[in-house]
DNA sequence: CATGAATGAGAATTCATTCAT
DNA sequence: AATGAATGAATTCTCATTCAT
């Protein structure tokens, strides 16, 4: 069922899905939806929430390996990679329903709780003097934006994110961030 | 009409807007609308246009200054930022609607235009040995990209998108792009 | 639309009642009872308010006529009588509904108001030694509920509310209740 | 089962009562009502039939004491309000549900029988001239109204149904029905 | 025999669109 | 030309009933 309302609402958006469509697609009836789900608005944080707790488990795997700073960007872009790949849906939702209206704090206090963990990143590589001064949440906006639209246009098709864009990409990144 | 949709279509979403609402924020009545446009979604393809149309201006204007990549870009950077300040409903709204299933032919037009004329740009640096080499899709990506979350979080309210700000950024997302 | 909302919730109950079904009775479609009424329970209220609001309009221009406590119950009897002769299905809805769930405040009062008018006419029909001792509040409960019986029995088609069954009934309901 | 109905019942409405709701109040699963009836329909006739057997059996001790009129209908009325007080909700269920379209032929018969009886009673006390001349059935639905008034506003506690309550409004029903 | 999760038909409500004024 | 009340199809959600466990 969170398959199915995370696929349609990539295709669809939210409110531009019928939960009648979220049920056929996960192959329940329509009221099998609500003894899961109270409304729509908590299948739509659950959603929210289910993958934002994935890609956190794949960057708090990629960040808790120590090392340089050089390293741990690396292994933070990887990280990105290997979810946008793996789960290129859920890395899609994420993106397109950010701050969306619907969801609560709870939903809002697992994406602040990422977004720490990577604050936390940056702070001590440019206590290091490895990344560029300034506000750690205007370096993360920029470099994680730029992740973001990589993957949105490769999946226009515009070009493959394979190895070596990655590799490409991971190197320009670091040079916007590098002190 | 136009500005009163651009403004609830950030708020709820293009599918979360009832035509109704619409009308009475733009202070006429439900049917006056569709003397303008046929239906809902000419309406968003509309606002879309619209909105693209002035940011293409705003870059036209930008990009044409001839000179030096170096220049060349800060006056995108810029044009972009000057947008985005004058015009955040606008911007915001192209961004979420990047790829809206109702969008039509006419409105992917527009969409390319621009593009085509940031890849020129960008074709033509690389020519002259000051960009990174590779596809300028990938470039463009990660740099709009940057942009993009860049206003996004301030929009959050994260960081102020000052002139501070802007000249730190845009040196930084020029170490991405340079050879 | 209050007059279809009326008669079905007679027949058929509140709950039992959906709205499709009041609008076509009332000749309109399912979304204009919306434009008028917020919400189901705002359709309850309103029919339960009218149908008060008829039934004080009848009665109080019966308990105005001065005169006598036994002119003055005479004429409420039929006050009542006339009432349920030519609004039935709103003094059916009264009786079925007295206290239903969904009623709100407003609704509240409006039944309080008329009680109140019928307990002033009580008390000093007590103060004037005509009327039996004791709670006006009982005295009422037991002769409106005489005249609800009667109605009631009289819709099953166990005897005609006539001329002479009226003032045989208030009759004997004045015995009931003179000192 | 058969109680948490009757109290779902009167609190909601027939209609307004779901089942599973019912199961719930009985502490037994869902479809365990099913096992003992066939259908909510089903329930609700078991339920007006238990109460009304309930009533039955009350009125039948009560009315089958021979002697006068007078102490005839002592007993009755007195029979009334042990069982509505020792069955408050029977009888509240008994008044509202009185006619519902959902009750089938032997509900109803259930419900003729008394009826019948108490008739039986009122002619021997008009051929004995101790009561009114006149259509049972209105001497009747005229008493039995007048106590349902009473415990209804009692009910809504408006005053209290105590012995002395109770002796004084015998004495008035009395007093409506004698010749 | 009891259970309670699953179901889908049906209920309340919304909304894109029309059209008489 | 503008309006906004009316519409009914579509949407969210509920619930009587079933059936695998």
């Amino acid at each position: 069922m969170l398959e199915a309302a995370l696929s349609l609402f990539n295709e669809r958006g939210y409110a531009g899905t019928p939960m009648p469509l979220v049920a056929e697609r996960a192959g329940v009836g329509a009221g099998t939806i609500y003894r899961h789900f109270a409304s729509k608005e908590e299948l739509g944080n659950a959603v929210f929430r289910e993958c934002k707790l994935a890609m956190q488990r794949h960057l708090a795997g990629a960040g808790a390996a120590a090392g340089s700073p050089r390293d741990g960007f690396r292994t933070l872009w990887r990280g990105l990679w290997e979810f946008a790949r793996k789960s290129p849906a859920a890395f899609r939702f994420l993106e397109t329903h950010h701050h969306a209206p619907y969801l609560d704090e709870e939903s809002r206090a697992v994406s602040d709780a990422l977004f720490a963990h990577v604050t936390d990143f940056v702070r001590r590589a440019q206590a290091a003097g490895a990344l560029r001064a300034g506000d750690p949440a205007l370096l993360i906006a920029m470099a994680f934006g730029a992740f973001v639209g990589l993957v949105k246009e490769a999946d226009l098709g515009r070009f493959a994110l394979d190895e070596q864009a990655i590799a490409a990409s991971e190197e320009a990144a670091w040079s916007m961030l590098r002190a």
